[in-house]
DNA sequence: TAATTTTGTTAGATGAATCTAATTTAGTAG
DNA sequence: CTACTAAATTAGATTCATCTAACAAAATTA
């Protein structure tokens, strides 16, 4: 059984590798806010339990064991904000705390009734993958709304920062998954974008904001 | 803010004090499964964060701030596992030990919101009074199913003892909490009883599962 | 009351997870 | 290629929660 600390390194390493490639000890170190020390001790530590492939000075890896309890960390963090969301009736901003905390309950019981519950979904509120009961996702390749060009229309599926900041700033506009959006115009100098869904027709969102919408692209 | 350890001593602490009055080191020592010296140590540095008073070879006490730290990890406890068996379908028998976990969990919305979905239950699955938010109990006496004579009746309303094993016990018995419980005749010589509810007319319960039966006598 | 047993405390060690300070290795920029 | 900078490691200290061994106090028994 790995300790709650051991669980946070092989979820954020999983989870910086899925969104960087490599990844070092000062990424780890930055993500987490522990001190590079801490995390080299770390890594020999799991390294010895099989869970991370550790050489001094090369970036770090999680092994195939590594990867599916880390996976799994990552499917009761996922299932859980679904559950929050859905039957509890909690905002898609104030869940991701909450599932820090419960993400590292031991009972797959309590995990199994959720996913029966919520009909085995796919996604979690924020349009991320939920990995299988293996650990495995299965990844998506969408479209970042800031790629888009004038005239393109981008059906939201999904946000890359799932911080309470920025969803409720989303709430602000009225802007959630699903909707699809139209890019109206885009200032060259700085990205800015007009964009228009729903009954807001004259949006402005900067690149800030853009590059972190995805969606999948809509023809017509 | 207490840690979860600190939280476990709180809670037995109190647990402990509710079913026999004076608690010693070596009373928490047994119900946590910590060594005596331990159990010495945590006392006193509870004591300087002011929730236990703590004397030399005097028996442990919780303060006013320990009474009421402890009573809201115990309504988080319980109303987790009233949750668990009404919004999540689990069975009284399997909620307690998922319900250790998720006491400790650091988020007033989150155990808010189930009080509300759950419509302010005043007890447990087991029939445990759930503390109000201020951590106190509203204590009920009820009588012990052993205590009482041929011909007496009893309106089940608590179990003493929710360990899985005796919840499975009651189960297999088609014995629950609401039941009316008539008693037919008394062993003398162990006090076993022989007693009637529902569809059972002749069902010989051992004093072991007597003493940890309670409920509201019933005129009539 | 004296001896014995039970309970509790003190002292000191350990392992986990963290830190700071010092040192080493790797990468970058002249 | 050398000098500087950034990244990583080593060494050693700290805090928390735990333990064992030894000792002391309180309670029980004879
Ligand atoms: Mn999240
Ligand atoms: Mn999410
Ligand atoms: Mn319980
Ligand atoms: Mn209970």
């Amino acid at each position: 059984m790995n300790s709650l600390t051991e669980e946070n390194y092989l979820k954020t390493l999983f989870v910086l590798a899925n969104e960087s490639g490599e990844v070092n000890v000062i990424d780890l170190s930055k993500r987490l806010n522990i001190k590079m020390p801490t995390v080299t001790s770390m890594m020999k530590k799991l390294a010895v339990k099989k869970l991370v492939h550790y050489e001094s000075y090369k970036p770090l890896r999680l092994t195939e064991r590594g990867k599916k309890e880390a996976g799994i960390i990552i499917r009761k963090h996922r299932l859980t904000e679904m559950f929050l969301v859905q039957v509890m009736n909690f905002g898609w901003e104030e869940v991701h705390e909450i599932a820090e905390q419960l993400e590292h309950t031991h009972s797959p019981d309590f995990f199994e009734k959720m996913d029966e519950m919520l009909g085995y979904p796919k996604i979690d509120p924020h349009g991320s993958p939920i990995p299988d009961k293996n650990g495995k996702i299965e990844w998506k390749k969408y479209s970042k709304l800031s790629n888009c060009r004038v005239g393109e229309a981008l059906k939201l599926t999904a946000v890359i920062d799932s911080s309470e900041e920025f969803l409720k700033f989303l709430n602000s506009r009225e802007l959630k998954l699903g909707l699809k959006v139209k890019v109206k115009s885009i200032e060259p100098f700085d990205g800015t974008m007009v964009i228009s869904y729903g009954k807001k027709l004259n949006e402005t969102l900067s690149q800030t904001v853009t590059k972190r919408l995805l969606g999948e692209l809509i023809q017509g």
